[in-house]
RNA sequence: CGGGCCGUAGUAUACCGGUAGUACGUCUGCUUUGGGAGCAGAUAGACCGAGUUCGAUUCUCGGCGGCCCGACCA
């Protein structure tokens, strides 16, 4: 698209209420705006890149056998009561109204219990088992401090995936390829080399939870680190006992600070039992299915991108997030030959299926660079005297620098 | 929820018990045009309420809002 159509604008400070680098920078460059505390508007550029982040988490999710749903943020209290997480006392987040028409209602945190009522509808035979079914969808969670920029809001987007097995052996080898799929997610977001899977605190049914921990200063865990064998164990479960377990010597881990870009839980029949969701396996006996929870929040995600790859000039995106592949930064001022050339380049890399943002606007070089830097495509273009002197094109990859000079032809190749 | 700090143009900041200045932005004009240009002019502001006071943006109290540390984070 045309930067000159593009209505937001570029900052050179940031507010003085985001302290967060992921909040600042995001804000700077015109990606989100914050409505209140803990709660952001995604922008133009924002929103595409959250939609890349969404893309390939649909991907991956599809390509396990995930199908996609939408849930309701509005939630029915008598499923949260028979599990026991509709009191304050228990939950203590829930944002909560009361309908005109009488009754209570809440705001959903998360969907284990609606979902699996939802699901007694649906399965009823081990023939109806595995189920997969996942959603994109915005949790709200009443923090008492909100912090972090968009990486801990109060209203925030959740890809959350709920598995239906038949046994326990059933559901363990859709675990391993559900930690595989949100491995591949990471990499695909760039983040590969600095996520660990990190065992942590679990629950009822099983010893540990997954969590996938990205390296960053800013993450709010502290997790042990071995590096050779890339796992990590969470802080929190840090105990001799739970490292004869996994295997893991005390030795070899390296304290870090990191946060949680994903956990997965085995769940066993901890809503299945209180929501009856039973199914007749094949000797005829009723037996609860046995459940698992997989989460991925897409803004987190998104916050932790900026907050890992950007450096001292601004975001740097990898290529499957950012929201336009190419920045076409046209230097032709007044110069109406070089703005023709521009003007072509753009045409022919949108009728090549390119995503380009060209910055067409009236504005002098270093502003367009400095803009450029701050919004972090990978790849910059630039289209100035230079080029129409050489016949080539400047092309400068924003992570490294790296500049190369290329005819057009090469740079279709 | 415990503790701390803070609310002044769109943004960032100053000063002041006597109605506010600077920079960036924005708008006009001219010059400029490869790393946030120059000149001239213009635009725009005290979170809300109560109290003290001749007079409050300034002091006091309350509310609302924001940030940070801790706690919490299925």
């Amino acid at each position: 698209m045309r930067q000159s159509q593009l209505f937001t604008r570029t900052r050179r400070e940031a507010p003085k209420d985001e302290e967060a680098k992921n909040a600042q920078l995001l804000i700077r460059a015109g990606f989100v705006h914050k409505e209140l505390a803990g709660v952001y508007t995604y922008l133009p550029l924002g929103l595409k890149t959250l939609t890349n982040i969404n893309r390939i988490i649909r991907e991956e999710m599809n390509a396990i056998g995930g199908q996609e749903i939408v849930m309701t943020a509005l939630q029915d209290k008598q499923v949260w009561e028979k599990t026991d997480r509709w009191d304050d006392a228990k939950v203590d987040n829930w944002f909560k109204t009361e309908f005109k028409s009488g009754g209570e209602t809440g705001l959903g945190i998360t969907h284990e219990e609606p979902i699996t009522r939802m699901m007694s509808e649906h399965i009823a035979s081990y023939r109806d088992l595995p189920v997969y079914a996942y959603q994109f969808q915005t949790k709200f969670r009443n923090e008492l401090r909100a912090k972090s920029g968009i990486m801990r809001g109060k209203e925030f987007l959740m890809k959350d995936l709920y598995s239906f097995s038949k046994d326990e052996e059933e559901h363990q080898a859709f675990f391993a390829k559900a930690r595989e799929a949100y491995l591949k997610v990471f990499q695909r977001c760039g983040i590969g080399a600095e996520t660990y899977v990190t065992f942590a605190s679990g629950g009822i049914f099983s010893a540990f939870s997954e969590e996938f921990q990205t390296l960053s200063d800013a993450g709010e865990d502290t997790i042990y680190v071995d590096e050779e064998k890339r796992l990590a164990v969470n802080k929190e479960v840090m105990t001799d006992e739970n490292l004869a377990t996994l295997g893991l010597s005390r030795e070899k881990l390296v304290e870090k600070k990191a946060i949680e870009a994903g956990n997965i839980f085995s769940l066993g029949t901890r809503f299945s039992e209180p929501l009856g969701l039973t199914f007749m396996d094949e000797k005829g006996e009723n037996k609860p299915v046995v459940m698992g929870s997989y989460g991925i929040g897409p803004t987190r995600l998104m916050g932790i991108i900026a907050e890992a790859l950007s450096d001292e000039k601004g975001l740097v995106w990898p290529e499957e997030v950012a929201p336009f592949t190419y920045h076409l930064v046209s230097l032709a001022g007044s110069d109406g030959d070089l703005q023709k050339i521009a003007d072509e380049l753009y045409a022919d890399l949108v009728s090549e299926g390119k995503t380009v943002l060209y910055d067409d606007r009236d504005a002098r070089a270093g502003e367009k660079f400095a803009d450029a830097d701050l919004i972090g495509l990978p790849h910059r273009i630039v289209v100035g005297k230079e080029a129409l002197a050489s016949g080539k094109l400047e092309v400068v990859n924003r992570r490294t620098g790296e500049v190369s000079m290329v005819l057009k032809e090469e740079l279709f190749k």
